[in-house]
DNA sequence: CCGTTTTAAGACAAGGATATCTTTTTTGTT
DNA sequence: AACAAAAAAGATATCCTTGTCTTAAAACGG
């Protein structure tokens, strides 16, 4: 698996943020239940993503969860490193330690190839493209229904 | 990660036969030794690998295991099928289901790219490919040393 | 000041991936 | 036939991810 599900459903959060738009807070709970996600286990994300952040958080009644600062200046990139660290962006696909240009695995030249086109696919994708995509139309962040019918 | 460590030993143990070449049996001990893995888990996944048809093994003194067929028919992305399945290269980065052309995540576009170039990049390496790489030099398939100094 | 809403934090449980250990079966050698 | 070498198979242990549950802390409204 390329993420985890930490990663997967901090993503599909984001996005939903980003999709909603404006500066309001956002109840986690309500993100919990659109998205179906655990809650509890969304909240533990939203920590992490405070922590790093890429969110701010507001406790109390009218309290949530929202986008810090301007959703064009976030990628889905920011949100993997928050949420898995770098490996992705940085080891070796066989694991191997200091697998460099001077001590490469055989894997390594094709490797780098691929690990930067995903990185860069990531790196250029903002909150704020992927917002306006999904007030569009035409995509989804469920299983089930397309966005705008969340 | 984008592999389990499951794939990246089965890696290497395959691309460490396609260095030896050959079509004798090696004792899954001496590899374990080389690469640095674990005898008994690198047991359990030649014993995948086996079922999947990628080697044979064989039994007794002087058994041990082997590329079954020619190693130009076997490629890294065989491999990985073979014991991390086909996830990789059909799903959904977001881990949506049914997230196709007709139903896209927002990224699925870009993904199915970036994803298809992974395989790609796994397919045209046959063992064979590599097992000359490795004789020819210059490359490591275990933490500390090149190849030859295994 | 009290009750409600909300995030924060911590404890805990289930599951799978990883790793180790033991026993069995097959094969070759003496 | 007896022994040794090696893979096959099963049992068990450890760790991390995932998920759930409970309690605490903060903020607001009456």
């Amino acid at each position: 698996m390329l993420l985890s599900k930490t990663s997967e459903y901090g993503i599909r959060a984001m996005l939903h943020l980003a999709g909603v738009g404006g500066d309001e807070y956002v109840s986690v709970k309500k993100i919990s239940e659109t998205l179906d996600i655990s809650f509890h286990f969304l909240t533990k994300i939203f920590q992490q993503l405070a922590k790093s952040g890429l969110i701010d958080s507001y406790r109390g009644p009218n309290g949530g969860v929202r986008i810090s600062g301007s959703a064009s200046k976030i990628t889905v990139r920011a949100v993997v490193g928050a949420l898995d660290g770098e490996d992705l962006f940085s080891k070796c696909v066989l694991g191997l330690p200091g697998c460099t240009k001077d001590h490469p695995c055989p894997l390594h030249e094709h490797w780098i190839k691929s690990r930067s086109a995903i990185e860069q696919m990531m790196s250029e994708k903002t909150l704020e493209d992927v917002g306006a995509d999904l007030r569009a139309g035409g995509y989804r962040l469920k299983a089930g229904a397309l966005w705008s019918e969340d």
